[in-house]
DNA sequence: GACAAATTAAAACAACTGTTTTAAACATAT
DNA sequence: ATATGTTTAAAACAGTTGTTTTAATTTGTC
């Protein structure tokens, strides 16, 4: 890889991009580099000369295109740290589906993610150390202070998975969703909908189990 | 394909055996043919020959493969007709993350599932009309049991999403989950800890929500 | 046992894979 | 303008892919 990464229309560049749109679609064992060059139009031999390998330019699609869109939205997330809780919750649920269905957001990246849950490459330990991870414990700490302090870490674990799981599964399962929802849109008024549900159903739950909570604490 | 399917030891038999395998580690296109043969310790051109092709192959194992498991699974949900929502809700969550998630059950044709719904093929419209609607079905059924029958139907179907999304986040994202979860098991025990997590925290949020509806009546 | 059909085995096929080689084109500095 | 190092282009490489061909073997039937 060399410097000139970052000028458009750059061989280096193209490449980047076209590669991740390609790698998104097809997984990286079932994208070919003549596929990438041919988006990029670019010659076959650029691949190994800029980047040595295949492999490693799907790293660099990563590396490249995720921590941006990662630092974006963990910044809009720091935003509201004044606001109570609940409101964070909502806010936390939004930007995630915000971020995994937005349509005039490139899903290609996620995609990718997609890909990895199945068969892991290298790449796996980067994406969840850095994509997943800060998001898990940011809404973990937030489920803390609704379940209170003296709940056990296990339970509060379960439950912020239980609100990631629902997020997430729009997204793993989007076609079967399409499918079962025939009705369900996902512009901007669809997406509101499913934030706004998840998020009710989330916090209903939260609320229902501080109360079993303090029931036992009394009893 | 012939009539010998079923005997065991036949060249068919074997095939399907060892493609089911193959294909949920790899994937359709990232599994070879001379995989598969070598597995059921067949000649290759024995695909060919019998099925026509990698890709009749393919749908044959799933064809093959899932209608029984979802039967049983559907008798196992019937069995309990006569038990009230709430405890029929709970046997759902634990009989679809047995499913999903148990160990000793061959994972491979969920695996085949996750892959489809990155890029599907031909197999994509059956896997959902016989293997996932009649479970939406079923526990849709049982929310609106619970949230009683004036809710929207919008709303109900998404409640029983944000069940199975629970559910099926532990599989889709079940490398992310062992990453962020390092101390759960996925044992009888692990299981039995999140399917009793997921019932709780689900049956919570629909009392709940019960409530709010209610509260929104008699105003 | 003899004959026909079905099945298996080995080899070859053409197409495609990631990568390398070779040479041409380009830029830049002297 | 010449020389230098960098980037591109075309062709070729070796290995793998799904599939087909050909021949050998097994199976079933009389």
């Amino acid at each position: 890889m060399d410097q000139k990464n970052k000028e458009h229309d750059s061989t280096c560049h193209k490449l980047l991009v076209a590669a991740g749109e390609v790698f998104a679609e097809n997984g990286f064992k079932n994208t070919t580099v003549r596929d990438i060059c041919k988006r990029a139009d670019v010659n076959v031999a650029a691949v190994n000369y800029h980047f040595g390998s295949k492999e490693k330019l799907y790293e660099a699609v990563w590396e490249n295109s995720n921590r941006a869109a990662v630092e974006k939205r963990m910044d809009e997330l720091d935003l509201a740290r004044t606001d109570d809780p609940e409101k964070r919750i909502r806010l936390f649920v939004k930007t995630l589906l915000r971020n995994i269905l937005d349509q005039n957001r490139p899903e290609w990246d996620f995609r990718i993610v997609a890909h990895e849950m199945i068969s892991p490459t290298a790449a796996f330990d980067i994406i969840v150390e850095r994509a997943i991870r800060p998001g898990f414990l940011f809404l973990k700490e937030l489920v803390q202070e609704m379940l209170g302090e003296d709940v056990p870490k296990e339970k509060v674990e379960k439950c912020t998975l239980s609100i990631v799981g629902q997020c997430l599964y729009y997204r793993f399962a989007n076609p079967v969703v399409r499918q079962l929802l025939p009705e369900q849109t996902f512009d901007e008024k669809g997406l509101e909908e499913i934030a706004d549900h998840i998020t009710e159903f989330s916090l209903s739950a939260l609320k229902q189990l501080r109360v079993g909570i303090e029931n036992e604490e009394i009893k």
